[in-house]
DNA sequence: ACCTGAACACCGTTCAAGT
DNA sequence: ACCTGAACACCGTTCAAGT
């Protein structure tokens, strides 16, 4: 029994094991990204990335690891400019501040809407402990925290959830309907944002 | 070639047939509520129905036909909900109305949290042409459109797209964190909407 | 340490045969 | 008109064999 390992099977130690694991997962994100969740075959996956399928397996203990591993790259780099985000939006009011934090959202989700939608889905399906994501939410929470005088709500930690989630569909439906000027959905946002949070 | 057909390829007849027709949808439902995509197999929803899989295969030409019947099914109640809320609303002051649209889409979301949410990622994925879902979107427009003297907004379409959207992710952040209580919900979520719509 | 590809169980879909 | 279930191609995963 035991739940699914969704952790990679071992680490690759020589370059080109770490050059067949990274080909493995941009095909993948390649992959999911043009033709969505459907299309992820683990065949599919090696094929483009011009490896054997036991290569695949040697790194990845199932297909899910692979998407896991896919959610994990993502989380961390979005959790990084969001920290830079939260470091920059200390020093500013909370309008300026909220919107730095907001442009760093939007633009993460805009430079691959397909993928990062595909990807938040999985999320939520897959029973894995997201620190990144974690820590992104932490660091919203954190700003709030700081203006907590002029902000209506009760709980911060679902403030947080719930402006992390305002933000993501709000730039999702922006970017379905050909939406790309980030200025204009992030101002859009800010205003949703302050309206939600203020008074 | 040509796309790959969505709709019941037959409709039953006589109620033996609608019986099985009726086994069917609600076996997937129950599926996809309880173990997600990853576990509706045509197999699994057949044997759950109590039908051979052939049974299946006369009334949907594949899978994801099955899951646009689920769809379709999903948004068709919802625009009975809505538009009775929306005829409700023209009558009243904005914040009134407000109040009462959202709470149709949030009694909506909250009743089947789990399967509304699969069913709203595989909307975008399939080919459908949604009539309801659209219609759904027309009450809300209108009921923006008659309020226009008070907006802030310049793209009528867009808004009402986005106050659908905001308010389904609210309402599912709310049903993550495990709260149910509808009235908290709703008027967390008319705050928000107001304070992008208004001023 | 890393890679390969045949092999097996299972899933989507069809079709010939039934009532 | 409706139902059945064996059959086939394909996908996830393993494993014995290689460098």
């Amino acid at each position: 029994m035991g739940a699914m390992a969704l952790v990679a099977r071992k680490q690759p130690v020589q370059p080109r094991a770490r050059a067949t694991v990274e080909a493995i997962l941009s095909a993948a994100a390649g992959i999911l990204e043009k033709d969505g969740p459907t299309r992820l075959t683990t065949n599919a996956v090696a094929a483009q990335a011009g490896v054997s399928i036991g290569s695949l397996y040697q790194y990845f203990p199932n297909k899910q690891a692979l998407t896991a591993a896919l959610i994990e790259r993502s989380s961390g780099s979005l959790e990084k400019s969001v920290a830079q985000a939260g470091r920059d939006a200390k020093t500013m009011l909370f309008e300026a501040g909220l919107r730095v934090l907001v442009r760093s959202l939007v633009r993460h989700r805009l430079d691959r809407p397909a993928l990062e939608h595909t990807l938040a889905f999985e999320e939520r399906r897959l029973p894995l402990e997201d620190g990144a994501a974690k820590r992104a939410t932490a660091v919203m929470r954190a700003f709030l925290e700081q203006h907590r005088g002029r902000l209506w709500v009760s709980d911060l930690n679902a403030a947080a959830d719930d402006v992390l989630s305002m933000t993501r569909s709000l730039t999702e439906a922006a970017a379905r309907r050909g939406e790309r000027n980030v200025e204009v959905i992030e101002q859009r946002i800010v205003r949703a944002l302050r309206g939600f949070l203020c008074r």
